[in-house]
Formats: structure tokens, C-alpha cells, sequence
DNA sequence: ATGCTGACTAACA
DNA sequence: TTGTTAGCCAGCA
């Protein structure tokens, strides 16, 4: 099973990326660990990339790098976000610790097969160790 | 096959 | 704080 699984973790992405909520945000990374194998930050990145027509239909720009800093140029992710609310600070990031996507839920994550954040708590205090990765 | 690139990230200086 | 290095996975010359 480890042949051409490239398009359906594309389509993985996809699916994740559709899960992100009007108003929150994620990042590549995070993208890449729900989606686990045979992704990674920049293949996020990739797969966004080659959305097309699609982009109507994945909300591609609720995902940012790391830090909640914008990493396209010359389009308007930055315009769509802030029609969502989402607002950002003079250094143009978004404040991760406020709009940052908490993940999927994890039973929906288990019955498609996904996997849920490692914690990371918006605080750096509270860690809830309910989300175990059990490999 | 080898090497470089890319909508990335973490570690180190 | 910024800049550089290395790791990462897939596509392409």
C-alpha cells in the first residue's frame, strides 16, 4: 500500500483543511500531523498549491505557516481572512494563541482515520493529556 | 540515478 | 531579534 497514495493524501489534506471552522485557523504542520503519513508541512503546502478550482470549495486560506504568518504572495488570503474576523497585528500574523483551530474532534478524527493535535494547549500552562497518541 | 525546488519547521549561531 | 542549516516528502530536469 505504499504505491501512489500521493492523491489520496492530497485528498486527505483536503478533507482536514475543509474541517477548519470560519474564523480559526491552522497551520502546515498541524495540516500535515492530523493527516499523518506520507504528508508533511510542505507537502501541505504542495497540495494547496495545485487546488484550482477546488479553492472555491477548501477554505485553503484559513491555513498559514508557522507563527500565523501568511506565507502566499500576490493573492488575497489575507483579504478573505480578515472577512472572517480573523484579525492580525502590525507585523501582519494572525495571533495563533486566539484563532489557532483546536483540531478535529477526536472522535471524528478515529472514524476517519486522522489523527488528533498533540497537545499544545492555546496556554502554555494547561495540557490536557486526554489526547494521547497511542502508537 | 542525482540534484534542486517548494504556499514548511525546528534547531542553532 | 535575524540568518543559516538541516530534515522533511514529492515532482521535475
Amino acid at each position: 500500500m505504499s504505491t501512489g497514495n500521493e492523491q489520496d493524501v492530497i485528498e486527505r489534506i483536503y478533507v482536514v483543511v475543509g474541517q477548519v471552522p470560519p474564523g480559526k485557523v491552522t497551520t502546515y504542520g498541524e495540516v500535515a500531523t492530523i493527516v499523518g503519513g506520507g504528508s508533511d508541512a510542505r507537502f501541505v503546502g504542495q497540495a494547496l498549491g495545485m487546488l484550482g478550482d477546488r479553492a472555491s470549495k477548501v477554505p485553503w486560506q484559513r491555513v498559514l505557516s508557522r507563527g500565523g504568518v501568511i506565507s502566499t504572495y500576490g493573492g488575497n488570503q489575507r483579504e478573505l481572512l480578515g472577512a472572517e474576523g480573523i484579525e492580525f497585528d502590525e507585523k501582519g500574523k494572525v495571533p495563533m494563541d486566539r484563532f489557532r483551530w483546536s483540531g478535529p474532534e477526536k472522535e471524528w478524527a478515529e472514524q476517519h482515520g486522522f489523527q488528533t493535535l498533540p497537545s499544545r494547549g492555546g496556554d502554555k500552562k494547561e495540557e490536557d493529556k486526554s489526547q494521547l497518541s497511542l502508537l
